[in-house]
DNA sequence: ATGACTGCAAAGCCTTTGCACGCAA
DNA sequence: TTGCGTGCAAAGGCTTTGCAGTCAT
């Protein structure tokens, strides 16, 4: 089991954007403590209507313009949700991720980890010769709630 | 290797569509057989774009609803290709099935198939206790054209 | 003082829906 | 004849962009 927490990944992220010359910013002090706080994937306006419930509103903007700095600094992974909408998480700074098992029925995310999925990944994508940073995996079925 | 021909996947599309109820159109004919050319996923307005240029032009509408068709008698498998744009590709008879390396840099999709990686996926579906029917896994990264 | 950050509103883009007409059965 | 299939245009939903005001440095 790792030992990094996620106070070290917000910790991590401000680092990483004021390396890359980001300035210090309320909007986006707000986003990353968020961040830090979930336990899955959540989307944009998910994350929007959190703040705003807090009391600690961001414009749907700069949520959207934090988002994308993070993930390009390697802080945060988006995966498709659903149809045509992205959901965010982080990428721990020890580099332990999980997937998830997506509910057809009820859009349920069922996260899980395995380590010999991570090595066939790893085994293919040298296989291949593909240089990959990093990999997107979604079971897409019935959850145990809606099979019966 | 499969025996599997890409016309057999037409005629199986044309047999479930005539078996689920749904009559015989010429618009969604027209995108049966368009798919069953391609190599790899292709997306909605690629496929309208191409069918413009062979003379055979279709809706847009209708293609969407194709394609939808298609994919909820489990004929076609939805994958994201860019952000927020869907790429469809046939579901063999046989089952058969390859994954993508996508290349961040250029877009270049890489098919790529690994026995060893569907098996890792069964045996976690079952693990975990959820009703799979289908799978998704993308690796990103750069491509052997853009590491340079 | 300079230029990044922010929020609002508007625009973009892919996709879906409403509706009238045409065609399969 | 019935009602599914089709195409056009309009609407939807998520995301990005333009812009003027604000704030960090």
């Amino acid at each position: 089991m790792s030992t990094a927490t996620r106070s070290d990944w917000a910790e991590e992220a401000r680092a990483a954007l004021s390396g890359a010359g980001y300035r210090r910013g309320g909007a986006r002090a707000t986003v990353i403590d968020a961040l830090a706080e979930q336990d899955c994937a959540i989307t944009a306006l998910d994350l929007e209507e959190e703040l705003r419930r807090r009391d600690e509103g961001v414009g749907r903007a700069s949520i959207y313009r934090a988002l994308e700095q993070l993930e390009q600094l390697g802080l945060l992974q988006r995966i498709e949700v659903c149809r045509g909408t992205a959901g965010y998480e982080r990428v721990e700074p020890d580099g332990e991720h999980h997937h998830h098992a997506i509910c057809r029925d009820c859009g349920r995310l069922i996260p899980f980890e395995d380590r010999s999925l991570e090595r066939a990944l790893a085994k293919v994508a040298d296989r291949i010769g593909f240089d990959a940073s990093g990999h997107d995996v979604v079971l897409r079925g019935l959850c145990d709630r809606c099979e019966r």
